[in-house]
This record gives structure tokens, C-alpha cells and sequence, in this order.
DNA sequence: GTCTATATTTCGATAGAC
DNA sequence: GTCTATCGAAATATAGAC
């Protein structure tokens, strides 16, 4: 009875792709563990056993859904640091981008990682690489501090608190759809640079040189799974 | 075999209360879903149909833990406003204070959150008090502004970005325990109170009052199922 | 109020045809 | 590569004794 299922509506040739895209876009809606395998499949346009052909088993999905999740943040402080720019200006653009990165993310980070950490091995490699990312956010902070346009704050303390900020922020966008995220990531940037320096009449002469830069780089590749969610849902 | 296993190590006379106390502490450790039934009356020290003498269903269970969560922050920013204290101490005390009280919440408020909303009943008392929340702490994002000690900014996202700022950083500290609840609280009030004041060097002064403000207050009672964190295990 | 025993459902995963 | 059919484990929830 009825029209046939109409199958891979938004089939992209790439079933190992569709099926990642289709667990990010759940994921996003219903969290980690609420998704299940069948409707993963279903949202990709396959049956379930058709996943254990891509993918040894669910954890496998979730953990090459985690690393894409990292690549992000990293790419981003390494493109920034990059630029030849002073600390201050380059710690703006950062945050600014961190933030619309997180955004453009299918699903919320942080549950990502509770459920790779279940796994020893996913752990380490999502440790490894948080780790990084703190690191270079505080080298960021400590050159500033040397430069003298950032006040003596305890850099480590600080970089978990900007990314703190970020992740923080992308978790109330999630539900309140209306924000924008480059209009917050400014304001999240503005905020965050004019607790740090020392002269805060400088913040205009950053928040210009550091929209230059984010221009700059946002042509650059690199939010993986992109539009992930925006799956077109198939018809039944 | 095996000696005897030791039960309700930790009972404290209120089964009720056991059960919210065990089933918090599992899911600051697990997340939501991955704590059954099963470990939440083995920690309470009964077996599992027992749970149910008590509770309709896992989720009456976890609607009433997302209630007493809400409750926090609410009674904080109350109790702040009820002083007459200027905006500006208020709203340092109030980052301050949230922070530290969503540090002792034995689990992660936004998964709490995701999973209430699968139920529309719950969903609706959550985002009541929610967006509360959101509106009293706006309010004194504004009255700062007319006070003219906060720069112009827009009330409802600053108050946004301060929450989510709380929410964050209690996401971080949740892994890296090494810091102390009260040194970050202080260090994000001022984080936040540098950003939106006019005339940076009034810090001090509030910071100074905003102390006696909180050392005030935290005497008053407000953590619902403190010290759940602590439930000790019992032996098998 | 708490238990034992069990019903019911759901999910992850495998076997094997095509 | 994708399917149908099905297994086995685990989790929520119920029935009814004590």
C-alpha cells in the first residue's frame, strides 16, 4: 500500500559519506546515544547492515565524526598564527572563527567527546589533540602579555576559559536559532579581548585589523561535514 | 561465594532522596543514557523494580533532577537582587556564585536539558525557567547601562554570552579537576565585569564588595543534592 | 516497601542470499 | 554493495509474593 519508500533523496553517490552525514544530523537533534543505527541507515537511504560495510561498528562512526570535530579549532589556530599579526589582533580572529566553526558543527562537542572517551583509544587521540589546542591558545595569550597589550592573566587559565566561552556559546545557539553566528562570534571576540588588554581604546584598531583576517581566512577549506545539516530528510 | 554484599552503605534513611542522589552522581560520570535503572538502584542500595515504588518511569526520575538544577541559578539571582547592591557588584556576585553552583551539580545541565525535552510536559517547565533566568539577569545587564557603570550593550545577548560563559567553563573544569570552583568563579566575574564596564579601574572596588556580597550569600541554603557527588560505592 | 521472576521492546551486530 | 532474516544482549517496565 502506498507510493513506494523514495530512497537517497539526498544521495550523494558517497554512501560512506551520507552515513556520516546522517549520524551528525540526528546526532544534532537527538544526542549520541538516542541516535540508533537504523536511523542513521534510514536517514542515509540504506538498511541497517549496510552501515557494517562502511564501518566496523557504531563507535567507529562517532570516532571519525570526533576527529573531524577537532580538525576544526586546530586548523583554525594554525591558520591565524600563520599571519604575521600581533597577538592581540590574531586572538580576535581566532575566537571569532572558533566560534562560527562550532556553529557550522552538526552536533554539540562536548558529547562527542564523553562518548569517545568511553574508548580508550578514541580518548587518547581526542586528549591529544584538546591538549594542542589549549597549548597554542595560551601561546597566543602569553605573546600578547610579552607584547604588553595584553594585562598579566594566568595564560593557561585564560585559554580554557576563551574556549570555555566559545563552546559555551555554541550550546545556547543550538536552541535559539535566531543568532547569528559571525554577529555573536564578533561580540564573543570583542568581549573577550577587552578583559585582556591593557589599553581598551585599543579594541576598535583590533576588531578592524581582525575582521580583515577573518575575511582572509574564512575563504580558506576547512569546516569538514559542512553542511551536514541540512540533509534532506526522504519522503515515505 | 564471596563475603556477603554490603547494602545502602551510604542510606541515609530517605530512600527517595538515595535515588536522585545516586542516579545524579552516575550521570555526571556516564551521561544520561548510558545510566540505566539497574545502576541507579544498585548505587541506591535496592534493586530495580523498587525504583518504581518511588517513580512512574526513568523520566520522572530525571525531570525532577532538571527541576532542582534550574532551581539554582534562579534562587542565585534572587538572592543577589534582593541586596541593594548597584548592578555592576550584582553582576559580578552573580557570575561568581552561578559558577560555583553549577561546579556542584553532579552533572552536565545541558544533557539534563536535551533530555527533559524529549518530553514536551518537561521541555515546558524547563524553558519557563529558563528563559527567567535569561530575563533577570538581562535586567541587571540594563539597569548597569543606565546606571551608566556598563557600556552600551544589547541586555539579552550579553546576558546569553554570561550564562553560556558559566556553562562552559563548568563543561571544562568538569575533566580538568585541578581547578578550584571559587578561584574560576572569581576570575570569570572579572572576565566578564572588565568587558562591560565603562571605567576598567572600578574593578577593584567591585570585585572588594562583590566578595563580601558572595561570602553573604553562600552561607544561604541552596544546592539541592549537594555532596551527591560523594556517594560512596558500596563494596561487592 | 522491597523483593523475585518475567514480560516486552529495542538495539547492535551477524549470517548468508543476491 | 545492499539486502532479508535473525540472533543475543541489555534495558525499561510489570506482576505478584512476602
Amino acid at each position: 500500500m502506498g507510493r513506494p519508500r523514495v530512497r537517497k533523496v539526498s544521495g550523494s553517490g558517497d554512501a560512506r559519506r551520507d552515513i556520516l552525514a546522517a549520524a551528525a544530523s540526528l546526532i544534532s537533534r537527538q544526542g549520541l546515544r538516542a541516535t540508533t543505527l537504523a536511523q542513521i541507515a534510514d536517514v542515509a537511504g540504506l538498511q541497517t547492515p549496510s552501515l557494517y560495510y562502511y564501518f566496523a561498528n557504531k563507535g567507529a562512526i562517532l570516532l571519525e565524526l570526533a576527529v573531524d570535530a577537532n580538525r576544526g579549532p586546530l586548523t583554525l589556530v594554525d591558520l591565524v598564527n600563520a599571519s604575521d599579526e600581533a597577538a592581540d589582533i590574531r586572538l580576535w580572529s581566532f575566537v571569532c572563527l572558533d566560534l562560527q566553526a562550532l556553529c557550522a558543527l552538526p552536533f554539540d562537542i562536548n558529547e562527542v567527546h564523553r562518548f569517545a572517551s568511553e574508548d580508550p583509544a578514541s580518548d587518547e587521540v581526542y586528549r591529544q589533540a584538546r591538549e594542542r589546542l589549549i597549548g597554542e591558545v595560551a601561546s597566543i595569550v602569553s605573546a600578547g602579555v610579552a607584547e604588553g597589550s595584553f594585562r598579566r592573566v594566568r595564560a593557561r587559565m585564560t585559554a580554557l576559559t576563551l574556549l570555555g566561552n566559545d563552546e559555551g556559546s555554541q550550546n545556547w545557539m543550538r536552541v535559539d536559532r535566531s543568532a547569528d553566528p559571525a554577529e555573536v562570534g564578533e561580540f564573543l571576540a570583542d568581549f573577550a579581548l577587552r578583559s585582556l588588554l591593557t589599553d581598551a581604546t585599543e579594541i576598535d584598531r583590533i576588531r578592524r585589523r581582525g575582521r580583515k583576517l577573518v575575511a582572509r581566512l574564512a575563504c580558506e577549506p576547512l569546516t569538514p561535514l559542512a553542511g551536514a545539516g541540512e540533509l534532506t530528510e526522504r519522503s515515505s
